[in-house]
DNA sequence: TCGCCTTTTGGCAGCGCTGCCAATCCAGTT
DNA sequence: AACTGGATTGGCAGCGCTGCCAAAAGGCGA
């Protein structure tokens, strides 16, 4: 693949320096902006620039430059299956974007092990900032992070100690939350169904939260169902089929997050259950279709674009260690 | 928050040489297991880079090497809001994660300036490689990446001419398909509901498709709604509604995409109207909710995640110069 | 033990850029 | 015209690494 452009070397400045009649430093002045140069050498140099097609090399730029730190973010998130983690790149890259800083990204897969092979890959580069999620990781994790002397956010989760800077939400609260709500409600056969436990720790946390808050009205759950593999709307589907097979005398149903209560919404239409009537269903997330529904969810709202964008102020500025941009509980119509 | 880190400098190549007794070049063979040493001196190098906690410098390392290019890969996509990039970043990341390639993402939000800017931004960290959505560009992006001297390749649409590589499907056959399903289920008063067609345009060459198909059996469009904005489950409820208000008498209604065909659905459960009986309901896309409905919606599925992996494949070997991965047509139970 | 060939090794230039410094220029003064 | 201070400029070292090359070290049969 390397012989299709053979095209000799790329322009470089010490190219455009020599067509530009002025010297390397000038031009480098001239396209940082930074310095002071002439009217008449700025003209000279983007002339030339435009003339050449010169791209400039941030490779040897940043390898130069004071701290010798890349104008690059490393980024790790568990998947791109679930919307969260485009939201938060949403709310990031409309952030960084604007700062001409671009994201390199490393997908885990929930693994940790990956998570610490792509923190070395990523700190390789030398960003300005590494950005994971969560707050649980490898001991070697940390290690490399806090080696790697850049700013460390960890986003989503801020129930527990974070390696330096933490912006999200608290899961369990969340999960304390939706419990209030549907004991409230006056529900009492709370089934919990979700996805798989074990690699989404965060979707744990908010089931701790949520049986506590249980416990503190006297409650247990009635009936647990935790699918294997990631959340969807076919997973949530079959696995409220499942639960009312064993539990018909279930009054309400809480999700891992609205993806699976979706799939369970869709149950109910199928199986003609009436919700909220028969069966309450309750999500999180506060995803799009959410409010489209014809009895609007009931579901928790989390700032996922607002994360990203406070992860990203966060690189820059010397915010607070520690941002919690709370939630917002729904009340929807099905619970 | 630069002054956070003043640990002096971090561990280089030269510590590492001295920490373990031998020259540079012999620490950079090991690390990169090229060329010939001893297994004394892996054992040595090894022991003093984990001792050292060293992290290779890349930015040293490409501009260094031959070419002077990173081992990355630049993408612009044109947001992250729609599944369909996410799904188009997971195929990729999926079989470029396994090279140890990260991936430096840009958004464009459908601005094809900001895609321009962006292409200039990536190209300056020199990848391997730059991955476009679309063939729809400016002039100016099109010399620039030509001019890069890096292997492009546009994702997605089959449907023109690329600048070097292309991987997806024909978005007017698809068009094309779903007519031709409708106009054999026997539906006659077609209208279509779609999101804002100047920003995407491979919806408006489905459209295309799907009219030129119509018009070959003697039919043309019974109503049209363009939303402003972008797609979502609200946007095509609300369409929807709108679309019936001026058209009572349709028969069916085909979709830009699921998200807007699932809003669609959602005002019909709503209003009583029985889908496929009174109104039958054609989306595109083929996502996860889609076969989880209760009655699994009439669509078409896109190889997305498989178009990523063949992109990335792509940019390694040297295959065809446009691959066309067809997409399936899902019979569903709404049309 | 010696010569010959292969394997292993270290030195060093240089990738393209930035930061520092000293040189130059220029306008305003004296 | 000489002088002064700030604005502008170019030269050059060096960022951390790789590629090249020549030197050193082994291996082995004679």
């Amino acid at each position: 693949m390397d012989d299709l452009q053979p095209p000799g070397r790329l322009v470089t400045l010490t190219d455009v320096a020599r067509a530009a009649g002025v010297g390397e430093s000038t031009v480098s002045r001239v396209l940082r902006n930074h310095g002071s140069y002439s009217k008449r050498a700025g003209e000279r140099v983007a002339e030339a620039v435009a003339r050449l097609g010169y791209v400039p090399n941030r490779l040897a730029g940043s390898l130069a430059g004071q701290g010798a730190s890349a104008r690059l973010v490393g980024v790790v998130i568990p998947s791109l299956a679930n919307v969260v983690f485009p939201d938060l790149l949403r709310g990031l890259t409309a952030a960084l974007d604007a700062e001409g800083v671009p994201c390199v990204i490393g997908v885990s897969d929930y693994d940790p092990d990956r998570e610490e092979a792509l923190v070395a890959a990523l700190l390789s580069w030398r960003p300005a900032a590494l950005l994971l999620t969560g707050l649980e990781h490898n001991p070697g994790t940390v290690v490399l992070a806090r080696a790697g002397g850049v700013r460390v956010v960890e986003m989503i989760d801020t129930d527990g100690e974070g390696i330096d800077a933490v912006v999200g939400f608290s899961n369990r609260a969340v999960g304390a939350a939706s419990a209030r709500h549907l004991v409230g409600r006056g529900y009492r056969r709370i089934a919990y169904l979700g996805h798989d436990l074990g690699v989404d720790l965060r979707a744990g946390k908010r089931l701790a939260g949520f049986e506590a808050a249980l416990a503190e009205a006297g409650l247990a759950l009635h009936g647990h169902e935790i699918r294997p593999g990631p959340s969807s709307p076919a997973s949530g589907r079959a696995g409220l089929e499942a639960l009312l097979a064993r539990h018909p005398d279930l009054d309400a149903v809480y999700f891992s997050n609205d993806d699976m209560a979706l799939g369970g919404y869709f149950a109910c239409l199928a199986a003609g259950l009436a919700v909220p009537g028969r069966l309450a269903l309750f999500g999180f997330n506060g995803l799009d279709f959410a409010a489209a529904m014809p009895q609007p969810l009931s579901t928790v709202r989390t700032p996922r674009l607002e994360i990203g964008r406070q992860a990203a102020a966060c690189l820059m500025g010397d915010g607070p260690k520690k941002i919690d941009l709370g939630f917002t509980l729904i009340e929807g119509a099905t619970a």
